[in-house]
DNA sequence: CATTAGCGTTGCGACATGAGCAACGCGGCC
DNA sequence: GGCCGCGTTGCTCATGTCGCAACGCTAATG
């Protein structure tokens, strides 16, 4: 029939197919209409409210009200608990965060690069333990934090080119807006081997960022101290910057990097 | 059959179902092979085989190697991230908590831990003509409040002895001052599962709370009700804390905290 | 070193299953 | 009141999906 949307790949099971794209609307969109829904699948009203009653009755969406709009549900947020928590990475870096947001008493996240974004994998906070926001999950530019910055900073700027999203979006007075001082200012992450970013995504936000390698030598994450900027003045920074860097090698020497190549292999 | 109240059974698709029970499968074992999942389906080897290929298409399973066993994947943390960007711990409490406050007729508060103290995020007052003043924005102490007491509970007695701010206070004569005696109180509150103070913080001023969790079970919120001790005295003070407890489970739950396989004790 | 056993993977035919249609109840909006 | 759009639901047909059997492969076994 007309299932050419998806042009190339043939689908192996039709209907999960259109599910998860049922579940990629609703994350797009944030909350969507039966016939919304079914619009954007190119598919008829009643096959589009089956999909979405079978996702709601295992909870991976939620509707609004008794007939209203669906949004995305609890049950996602099960499985992304069970997504980290099966994550080496994640499980291997999580005492060492720890550890660092205890002596630092701010927040510290892991991210990872994920189709030109920064993907946050985990958060542990400092002192102020439960922050109002928790970015795990979130996917945040790379050309305007500390961490998307040290992520960058593993790829040849030919690379980098090609997957930052365009325009680089000024989110504050202080973003990087031109794709030549961006990679200006990798390559001097690329030379200190950790990366600031003052006030660049939101005004009062400071965050250090220093890179995590695996085996091969890459980097494959970043770890990042955030906090309000009036609180990690320049008296504090450069502590701050040595101790994210001594976390981010840590984490990498737990991975194999320039250690036995004996990692647990499956 | 045209039964509408038992016909959540049914009116399911079939695919759908069992791809998301591939996923909880995968979930709950961290990882797991095609004729192992097939068998905790029910199914045949080769159906398994297609959901997980259809799955593993979208991103929201990974293989290990070329051939090897299946896990959750990074696709799943990209609907997290919509997800809890959609659900605001404010918002989804908000009618619980409006539930609350109406079954009670006192006052409902919702706070988080905030560097050291407790942060008021929201109120919802009773129908009672006496509104004690507005919270919101407050920050109190952790050790002189019900919530304070709940929020502390969450976290290990060594967390517990770093942020807490010292001395303890006294505001009352009620108020407890010395940590080995807090230490031995949020003992009895993970315990119980809720914390109470009586005029721990002023005179006259009775409050109860319980903890809201989020999906990793920890203790993100707490939620409190709480007015003149002279109305909430103890004949009334073991329905509110029945109250207040499921109505800390159910946000808990809306934040997709899994509820305990104990046996519920209502 | 040959053999076995178990894995993930694939072509195929039969049939259960999910798609589309049309109609219903309901709410908001002319 | 009448209209339009929403989410929801029987019904029927053919379509998409399942179970079977067989394959290539790896790794333990004799």
């Amino acid at each position: 029939m007309s299932n050419a949307a998806a042009a190339g790949a043939q689908s192996t099971v039709q209907s999960v197919d259109r599910a998860i794209t049922v579940l990629e609307v609703l994350a797009d969109a944030g909350e969507a209409g039966v016939t919304d829904i079914a619009r954007k699948l190119g598919v008829h009203k009643s096959t589009a409210f089956r999909l979405v009653a079978a996702l709601e009755k295992r909870g991976l969406v939620e509707q609004n009200s008794e007939r209203g709009k669906y949004r995305l549900g609890m049950g996602i947020l099960h499985l992304a608990g069970a997504t980290t928590a099966s994550l080496d990475l994640v499980q291997e870096s999580r005492p060492l965060c720890r550890a660092l947001a205890a002596q630092t008493n701010e927040t510290v996240n892991l991210a990872i690069l994920s189709d030109g974004l920064a993907l946050y994998l985990d958060q542990v906070s400092g002192s102020s333990a439960l922050q109002s926001h928790n970015w795990v999950g979130q996917r945040i530019p790379l050309h305007a934090t500390s961490n998307g910055k040290v992520l960058l900073s593993g790829l040849p700027d030919s690379e980098v080119a090609r997957i930052v999203r365009r325009p680089l979006r000024a989110y504050t007075a202080e973003t990087i807006t031109a794709m030549k001082g961006l990679l200006a200012v990798l390559a001097a992450v690329r030379a200190e081997g950790h990366a600031v970013a003052v006030d660049e995504f939101e005004v009062g936000l400071t965050a250090v960022a220093a890179p995590v390698r695996d085996f091969h030598g890459d980097v494959i994450a970043s770890v990042s101290v955030s906090g309000p900027t009036f609180r990690l003045d320049s008296d504090r920074l450069d502590g701050i910057v040595d101790n994210t860097k001594r976390t981010a090698a840590s984490i990498s020497t737990r991975l194999g990097w320039r250690a036995s190549p004996t990692a647990k292999s499956w």
